[in-house]
DNA sequence: CGTCCAGTTGACCATGTTCAATACTGGTGG
DNA sequence: CCACCAGTATTGAACATGGTCAACTGGACG
């Protein structure tokens, strides 16, 4: 199947919601957000995705939110009826991409259960997600700002600071700048009442 | 395709998280909630599945969430093994398959949306949603209880309440029962500052 | 050294939660 | 037919959590 590479610099947009749903995507290096605009200006992060994610099948016929890169993002584009038409032959394919879209679906129902949470199981739960997604050492490298995870958490971007400050003071976590972040997963675990799958 | 018909009983199970996935269920008269309880005892429900809905593919190999009639239900089920592999030979078939798959996504994103906003827009969302997918006409049966309504929203039962009666003092429902609505759409989209597909 | 932007902190405020009391509703048995 | 009961819903008052608005900090870069 033929995957074209693309290279997106900070900030760029990769694809506008409803706009037609041509490509899946899968991220090589760097991040990406997929968003939506409310009427009243606010922003709704739907998900992240880190190196080794798929993305873009959140469609029928046009995608229903936008993505951007975060940062410098390098990327594999596969034309979206390529891989249907593919999957209708070859079992195999079809049972990857069935599982994919599960993944996808129990990523928004997590998210779901995140948003009905306090403000400190939220950002615990964002932290050991990315921390989970990306390296299994205690530190995380956070490629997106506070405003994004505020957006991405249901908060504003005020408490996900404080709520930050709050945890490095309880020895949760240690912040040796603020988009590095050292996890005490003992410590979290305690903090953290909550049951995400 | 063989379809099994079943009875369900107010508030019986359906099925159980984690239980292995082998059917896809399609609501023939009734109504179902799908849900999660987590640690803390709070039960969040992820979504509510009405006549002519299918549901029961938010899952790779076993369900992430438990499946109950609200009420007395009747379903069609089929084995979800046998449905995948017809897809892998029709093409119409695998499409109406990620179709319903995108659509389920839709709906969870939607929910997501509907999390971060304020209880008001969250209940006039779901009863502008519910009306959508029942009726055309003005006035909706809620199948559901006012807790069923409080752990879809990620709200109280009392704020719930507390809602409902501000919208009819307002105008922008009628509550001849607690369980039937009649909805003034021009005063509910009013009152309504949202962007929900 | 000054500017800019992201992030942090503080004080006050609003929305929704909690806890408790009260009302309604539908079904059962006298 | 009515009285009673249990489950469901509504209302009220005090409280807590996170939002808002505004001031301040700190680091990167010219």
């Amino acid at each position: 199947m033929i995957a074209t590479p693309m290279r997106f610099t900070r900030n760029s947009e990769i694809y506008g919601e409803d706009e037609a749903a041509e490509y899946l995507y899968q991220v090589v290096s760097g991040a990406v957000r997929t968003y939506k605009i409310l009427e009243d200006g606010r922003r709704q992060i739907g998900a992240f995705y880190l190196p080794g994610d798929i993305f873009g099948f959140e469609a029928e016929e046009s995608h229903i939110s936008s993505a951007e890169a975060i940062c410098e993002t390098h990327l594999l584009m596969v034309k979206r009826t390529a891989v249907i038409f593919r999957a209708s032959h070859e079992r195999e394919l079809a049972r990857q991409l069935w599982d994919a879209m599960a993944l996808e679906l129990r990523r928004f129902q997590a998210h779901s259960m995140l948003l009905i949470s306090s403000a400190e199981d939220r950002v615990i739960a964002f932290l050991l997600d990315i921390s989970r997604r990306t390296t299994k050492s205690a530190a995380i490298d956070l490629p997106m700002s506070r405003q994004d995870v505020a957006d991405y958490l249901g908060l504003t971007i005020e408490t996900v600071s404080r709520t930050f400050t709050q945890l490095e003071q309880n020895g949760a976590i240690a912040l040796p700048t603020t988009r590095r972040v050292e996890l005490r997963k003992d410590t979290l675990s305690n903090r953290f009442a909550q049951n995400f799958g």
